[in-house]
DNA sequence: GTCTATAGATCGATAGAC
DNA sequence: GTCTATCGATCTATAGAC
């Protein structure tokens, strides 16, 4: 029953949104034409247009997705109340997470420039709140005498940025497996933070 | 003797790659047109090829460039000789000279994917050399029983992202002077490779 | 829901006058 | 060295047939 036209069962719309992940993450969200979404898709140009409005929607649609499994995920993670352990979980974690989905994480931030003033802001709240939950367990950490850092906001960012830093370098079937990537960030990131 | 049109004695060359580095930072380089630039200037987009062969180079000049003169900079530094210290030198370094050319290091990291095949080699080649730079001072450190790291090699990587963050949420004259900035990162620079 | 066709705008780069 | 003018290609988005 193979059909070369018509509808595919609402596929389509997945396959287009995955299309455009992989290609906006190569080659950057203006350098990337509808054509070729629709081309990657299987799909003419204006047959894009019954899943998406225009680009811009296309773009933060992605990042929102994005932003929304991160948080969604972290919160649904069973957490230790000891902040220590706690930070420990949130370094796999966001390790872990952001490894899978490299492209959707390059995007996320390579492409804030090219989203509206009202999608920009959506998105940066959305990665507020992920900074302030870890900037949540430094300060527990500092007022129970586990951690010393110099200034709690400062070291979320740092720990966030050293961490997302994984994803420039590490590469699938690398010398280094996924737990042991998390094993060596997590002994630097838990003694910078020491007391 | 103001002159509308000719000869501007040799200043629009510098102009342009100013207006380019600018531009590119703020939009992205397949995001911005050569009549843009043009227009930042003051000419029009005709005499942009008076200056470079075309768009691509105009994007690799300034990235060789901004990596060039990083790795010059370094090596000018008198540093210490004692690892300690030569890290807290390159962690103040590398914070103050990334910080105050904000623009080329986005572009230096961002634009990487719009270089050709052998551009991006000449780029990658210099931030190779930069890389190794710190993986030297701490696999010295480690020899000599001042650092314990798990791999020097994704410490230094890890070093690098920490501290190249700070331009993600830096800003001038706000709460904390460039050298305090400075010394809150050398405090989990130093804690995160300590014995 | 997808197609073909196209409107209307903009792009990088070049040619030739001055 | 800069201008005006333009070529040929490409872009987003839409209209209407099927």
């Amino acid at each position: 029953m193979a059909r070369t036209q018509g509808s595919h069962s609402g596929v389509t719309g997945p396959r287009i949104r995955s299309a455009a992940l992989k290609l906006f993450a190569q080659q950057g969200y203006a350098a990337v034409s509808m054509r070729q979404i629709a081309s990657e898709v299987g799909v003419q140009a204006g047959a894009l247009y019954n899943y998406t409005p225009d680009k811009q929607s296309l773009l933060f649609d992605l990042m929102e997705e994005h932003m929304a499994g991160l948080l969604a995920a972290w919160a649904a993670l069973e957490k230790p109340a000891d902040p220590l352990a706690r930070l420990e979980a949130f370094t796999r974690f966001h390790i872990s997470y952001n490894l899978e989905r490299a492209d959707a994480v390059f995007i996320a931030y390579m492409e804030l420039r090219n989203l509206t003033a009202k999608n920009f802001d959506a998105i940066e709240a959305m990665r507020r709140q992920y900074e302030d939950a870890l900037e949540a367990i430094l300060t527990d950490g500092v007022a129970g005498g586990t951690f010393t850092v110099p200034d709690t906001r400062i070291a979320a960012m740092a720990v966030i940025a050293m961490l997302t830093g994984v994803n420039t370098w590490y590469r699938e079937g690398g010398r280094l497996s996924l737990d042991e990537v998390g094993t060596i960030y997590w002994d630097m990131v838990r003694k910078a933070v020491a007391a």
